[in-house]
DNA sequence: TCTGGGGTCCTAGGACCC
DNA sequence: TCTGGGGTCCTAGGACCC
């Protein structure tokens, strides 16, 4: 058996954890650059505020409402995420963390009641962070989806639901919405309901060979796994990345190359320090910047640039020297520039790079430096040391107006309690002050 | 004024090897 | 009528996930 636990509303659960009066409000957490909607409670949600909806094309609504409205804040999501999945690891022998705000336990060998056992780790990380999950529980990871999809949405579920048995997972899947199965996204929806398959029944009932050439391996994959077949493992490890991507829209649009340098130095450098946490290097990388392709009454550009190093890095220092360089030959005068990027590819393990006869970088020395530039910053914040070329902040830089402090994180953002002289007169043992 | 960011896997077809 | 057999690597495009 398989539980996959998923937090509730994630995002919007994080900034409620030290915002208790936010409980019963309606609360919405924008993207990057308080950009769209990503994460909504459900109050939100009855107000009729759709997924990835631009933020300022329902700004009156919102105000109108008194939505609780925050930028998102990863370092916040990011440690309680952590501390989430360290809770869920003391209930299985094997957690793989699925991504943010999900995790598959593999309950395997466990002789417990799955209701129970579901229960208890619900309460026990509600006790420990304050976070809400659903839990799922049946034989394949896809039920478990399946089955966590109905916890959520069925409150007669109270956030549990195990599939056990056969008749229960025919139940379920009869009434299952075939476009909400894990891996069946909008085009083989639309194929299959072209076909008369509409719920996740109907699709067990397809030929496999029909599957198998439509929806290649990945569609029977999931057909076995709808029926009670497990073919997806457990994994345990993440695999290192095969690709790093760091790219942000600039916080306003920018027509001069010395910031749009800035921006993408620091990006090289994002990637460098992700290619070195995974202790491997990148053989090439891609350069791409372009303008705001939503204003179509504005002259429009947008190129890449890849180019293959001499030999592979994770060197911050020469890793922002070719991005600069490519963004040099792509950058054009003349334009209102939105968003700008670094890809890093052709990645291989640190320890088994190819060298280049000619090279003559000492990259001992830069591997040196580099070690020395992560611990000061794991130490004392990032880019405590940077390279210069990455600049000392300016526009390009993300907006983000409604930031929640970093509660967990950093000293200074840490809640105070104070005890109040004649607290007790006012019923009021303690006050909860909000740092600003 | 204003529209996110970061990934994976699979297939087909072409070029090439012995 | 028929044309050898067995591979790899790379790329572009399409699907999906959070």
């Amino acid at each position: 058996m398989f539980a996959l636990v998923d937090c509730n509303n994630f995002y919007v659960s994080c900034e409620r954890v030290f915002r208790p009066d936010l409980n019963g409000r309606p609360v919405v957490v924008l993207s990057n650059n308080d950009g769209c909607i990503i994460s909504r409670s459900e109050e939100a949600k009855q107000l009729g505020i759709k997924m990835g909806e631009p933020a300022f094309k329902i700004a009156a609504f919102l105000d109108r409402h008194q939505v609780a409205v925050f930028s998102s804040n990863y370092v916040l999501y990011g440690d309680l995420s952590h501390r989430v999945m360290r809770t869920l690891g003391q209930f299985t022998p094997e957690l793989e963390v699925y991504s943010i705000d999900e995790a598959f336990l593999n309950l395997a060998g466990l002789s417990v009641d799955w209701v129970e056992y579901a229960w208890s780790i619900r309460q026990t990380v509600r006790r420990h962070i304050g976070i809400p999950v659903s839990i799922g529980v049946a034989p394949t990871k896809v039920l478990a989806k399946v089955a966590n999809y109905l916890a959520k949405k069925d409150p007669a579920q109270a956030g549990v639901c195990v599939l056990d048995q056969p008749g229960k997972i025919t139940a379920a899947l009869k009434e299952f919405d075939v476009g909400e199965v894990w891996g069946i996204g909008r085009q083989y929806t639309k194929l299959l309901h072209a076909s008369g398959v509409y719920t996740a029944w109907d699709f067990l009932q397809l030929d496999d060979a029909w599957v198998r050439k439509n929806m290649t391996v990945v569609g029977l994959r999931i057909k076995k796994e709808l029926a009670g077949i497990a073919c997806l493992e457990m994994e345990l490890l993440p695999p290192p990345k095969k690709a790093i991507c760091t790219s942000r829209s600039f916080g306003e649009d920018q027509t001069e190359l010395a910031p749009i340098t800035e921006a993408v130095a620091t990006y090289a450098a994002r990637c460098a320090e992700k290619l070195r946490r995974q202790r491997s290097c990148a053989g090439m990388m891609m350069v791409f910047l372009h303008t705001n392709r939503f204003k179509q009454h504005e002259p429009q550009y947008a190129r890449n640039l890849v180019c293959k190093l001499p030999v592979p890095t994770n060197s911050t220092i020469e890793l922002i020297r070719y991005a600069t360089a490519a963004l040099r030959m792509i950058y054009r005068k003349g334009y209102r520039y939105k968003k700008a990027g670094v890809i890093v590819m052709a990645i291989e393990p640190e320890e088994r790079i190819q060298g280049a006869l000619f090279d003559r970088m000492d990259r001992a020395k830069h591997a040196a430096v580099m070690r020395s530039l992560d611990a000061i910053n794991a130490k004392y914040g990032r880019d405590t040391i940077k390279v210069a070329s990455q600049g000392l902040g300016g526009k390009w830089r993300l907006r983000q107006e409604r930031l929640s402090p970093c509660y967990t994180t950093r000293w200074s953002d840490i809640i105070k309690v104070a005890a109040h002289a004649g607290a007790c007169a006012h019923n009021e043992m303690i006050k909860i002050k909000k740092p600003q």
